[in-house]
DNA sequence: GATGAATGAGACTTCATTCAT
DNA sequence: GATGAATGAAGTCTCATTCAT
């Protein structure tokens, strides 16, 4: 009964069953019947609270671009314990890829991004706040190219079922992020 | 009468119009409908040569992959060409961007390529491709490292609606096809 | 089996099923499933025969139009018969008035075509008709004007549930198709 | 705060919004949620003060007839300043047709009074009204027939988008309106 | 071989109504 | 007294798929 009136839990509750939907089956098999059997909210609590399946799929890609940028602090905080930054991300990067799902949801943040300008600025979270972390190490082009250079060798891992490239990555990272780069 | 019968043709034909719906519009807005009315066949010859709308979206992607790599070739002339291979992959990227519908049938493919395991060969297509191409200027590690760096690159324009960072791109392509790298 | 593979008559029984409804319950009342069940057809066929709702709404409002166009082939050969013109259009006017469903069924094609274009010309069909037959006892002016008499008269007994009131309803035609008149 | 308790004025806020909707809409078009918004009352303050849907749109329907009405007022204004009934009428037709959201209202009303009894009164209070303020210029039965042939002159107006037949009506009337008719 | 009619499941969405607050 | 959260029914519509022809 008193747990029912909340509102705002409500909505987050189904963002976050949206944004789990869309980790585990990709954001086209976003269906309100879905959502709302997982988030255990009644059907019409979907529309309820979002004026279309669009503005819910919106508001679940940018919670999955949040909870990806939540996981900057954590790879901040390994760069930051010091070691070689380039031997530090690509670990970073075989942890990132153990979370399959998880790391699915920023592929489905960036597909959908590439059709919904609307969802731009929350696709740009991630890249931007990455370089962010490395311009300590290097300059801004360098650490926007050691992005590139990380999503494109996350994003290929993913989609040949190839383990990560480990020794290409580290010994490139090297080449961009070293003084000399 | 006018059309001869030719089922190869008009397999062909069915598969085109996908690909060109999945490239304007998602794969997930594929439908035996469109496909039809594109492909300017009759409905039933949709499911007639295909078993399920999986599997003409199975052929369509494929085809997708082979369009993207007959790109490849293009590319190849261009870096056989001579000059800096730095500036010319640099330059083919711009170009890559000009055409958005092409460029987004790669993210289609490797989204779908994530979560159905009969595409991970069709969408190693290009990388691998391209790193054979650049073999040539460096060792296989870095020539992988620098598909990795290009996709990237390419996925964050596309995504993030910014143009190519071109001068970072270029600079970390110099930093690792150098015989140095 | 056989009779199944009729797409004319398919969709002229869902068109006959919605126009009745329509006279029935009015256009506002008319649904898919309710057609489909009133036409004794499945609830996919509704739809497709039929692009929307307003699409079968359109066309059982025009084929409303005919229905009352028809009744205008009775009306003229009962004006032949000779006779007070006036005295025979009140009769008539009594005997549309039975048919209470049938007479609505005007009413409700007329509320529709204030508001949609596309149904002008239907709403147009009886009262030309009418006049058309009228002219014969009357110039055309005068025509038009008993045709807004009976009009007004037919909808001011449906609306106030009021009995027709023939003798006013007689002397007016009486007066407006007069030889002076 | 500034809205001082007001149910009565919150009562007919809610209906003259209901109302307008009908006129703009039709009655079909009516929810609690468009008129709470078009009155700017919180949706629940609809269900609180009418027991239904179908009770706000008899008040509302009721109401309209009222304006109606209220109209009746200014024709009767007009009527008195003497000159001839026929052609003072023919103009006030003309007059009432330019304002169409509320010259379709009376066709609504008409509709539903059609269709429920409980309107029925409410839909004879234009005949009626107008009826008694051409028993002046005439006897009682040609007093209802010319309501009749002005009600289906306008509705043959709003419902064919024709201009109004202005010269048939007025020859009409005054035949009607005559001393002699 | 080929096609378009056919259908039933299921998608999105709106909404009247209820009711806890 | 008043309100907005809440819900389940029902609406419109799309569509993959089947199948008689």
């Amino acid at each position: 009964m008193s747990v029912r009136r909340d509102p705002a839990g409500r909505r987050r509750a189904i963002v976050e069953a949206a944004c789990a939907l869309i980790a585990e089956d990709g954001a086209a098999a976003l269906t309100h019947r879905r959502v709302a059997a997982r988030a255990g909210v009644p059907l019409g609590a979907t529309t309820y609270y979002f004026t279309s399946l669009g503005d819910l799929s919106r508001a679940a890609l940018q919670h999955a671009a949040e909870v990806c940028a939540q996981l900057l602090r954590v790879w901040d905080g390994r760069l930051r314990e010091g070691g070689d930054p380039a031997a530090t991300l690509t670990a970073l990067c075989g942890e990132y890829l153990a979370d399959r799902p998880r790391a699915l949801l920023k592929t489905e943040l960036y597909t959908a991004a590439a059709r919904r300008p609307e969802l731009r600025q929350a696709a740009a979270l991630w890249s931007d706040g990455l370089a962010g972390l490395l311009a300590v190490h290097a300059g801004p082009d360098a650490a926007r190219a050691a992005v590139f250079l990380v999503d494109g060798a996350l994003l290929n891992a993913l989609t040949t079922g190839r383990p990560l490239d480990a020794p290409a990555v580290e010994a490139a990272l090297r080449a961009l992020l070293s003084p000399a780069g």
